[in-house]
DNA sequence: GGATGTGAAAGTGTTCACAGCC
DNA sequence: GGCTGTGAACACTTTCACATCC
């Protein structure tokens, strides 16, 4: 395998490829070329192609790929063949939510705990889920082998709840604030905006009157 | 106003600073550079000054940006002076949340209806909003005035719904659920796909093993 | 024949570096 | 002196087009 750097627009891909073939593969289809994969997802069959290259060569010329063996590559590559554990801090209505989302665990994400530091709160269940104090976050952390946590506090908190997740060994967030984070090079952060996407479309939409 | 190509990743930018600048104004500061703007929010100062170049020149060479006319000129060129009314067709676990997230109405957007199409679900009250059948749509799209509409609904029906919100003249589409939509191209579509955000996760985490 | 895999070309976005202005 | 605004250089991504192989 060569060791090129991978854009990130292709993992994101990747992981809407494996979600396609997943459905795919529940039609019973065996093989399937670039090009129908390309007009399922909405992309360039050569986009398609440049994008598996990068790890390997899954298809076979003349003929297009095998959609059960390219659904286990991209689980392989996504490194979805574990299942990872997450924590959740936060547990107002956005948290409460992302914790009783059932589209996680499908695809092998299983929350392990929510916190939150109103009192209020604490002890309430979600689903099967009890929500705790913040100062129980260490304690699950290490028990479950947490890797990723996912902040649902308000702005104000966040950069506070980024450096509780941090200290405690996890190495990768979820970001939903609406706030710029700073993390060290070692952890991953992804920020999942609502109002952004909100605001662009108000963007295009106001553009389309200009 | 020069008419160029505007980079979507520029308008994510401008949303992001737009909200920094809110915070700065809070504190009363009046004057920023584009130096401080980038340490604010994470990117290159050059990279400020050429976000905000493709709308015109708002700062004063020597001195920087007046805080509060830069924040009226993103809230202007993000079309955010006027309020935009929205639907949530979805009223799982996501869509009741989204429907009672705070966050939306500080930027100026307004939930006015959400949608389900299951009779158990009708007639719910969130906050101060009735879940309504599906049925009812067209009639509090066309009363409101409703520009954007919201996917919360399973994969499954994601398409379907997505035809009605066109149907209904809604031009502008949020996607929460992990499907790829089409729609015409004079309707705009951003998707936010939680699980994808969390395989991307998902691959740095594993890559650090590798 | 037909679809993959891939260099080369085109297109897009970011950074550099400095002229211009306060 | 200091910071903006911007053409030019650079870096990155996507598309093209075709040799390669089943």
């Amino acid at each position: 395998m060569k060791t090129l750097k991978i854009p990130e627009a292709t993992i994101i891909r990747l992981s809407v490829y494996s979600r396609y073939m997943a459905q795919i593969k529940r039609k019973g289809i065996v093989t399937i070329s670039s090009g129908e994969i390309a007009r399922g997802v909405g992309v360039s069959s050569a986009q398609v192609r440049k994008d598996l290259a990068y790890f390997g060569e899954f298809g076979t010329r003349g003929v297009g790929y095998n959609v059960g063996e390219l659904y286990g590559y991209l689980m392989k590559i996504l490194g979805l063949t574990t299942q990872w554990k997450l924590v959740i801090v936060g547990a107002g209505k956005l948290g409460s939510a992302l914790a009783m989302y059932g589209g996680f665990a499908e695809r092998g994400f299983k929350v392990v705990g929510i916190f939150d530091n109103d009192p209020r709160k604490i002890g309430q269940k979600l689903d099967n889920l009890e929500i705790m104090d913040i100062s129980q976050l260490p304690k699950i952390v290490e028990a479950n082998e947490a890797k990723i946590g996912i902040i649902a506090v308000p702005a104000e908190e966040a950069q506070e709840v980024t450096n509780i997740l941090i200290k405690n060994g996890l190495k990768a967030i979820l970001n939903f604030s609406p706030r710029v984070l700073s993390v060290p090079d070692d952890v991953v952060l992804r920020n999942v905006d609502l109002s952004v996407n909100l605001e662009i479309l108000s963007f295009y939409l106001d553009a389309q009157k200009r």
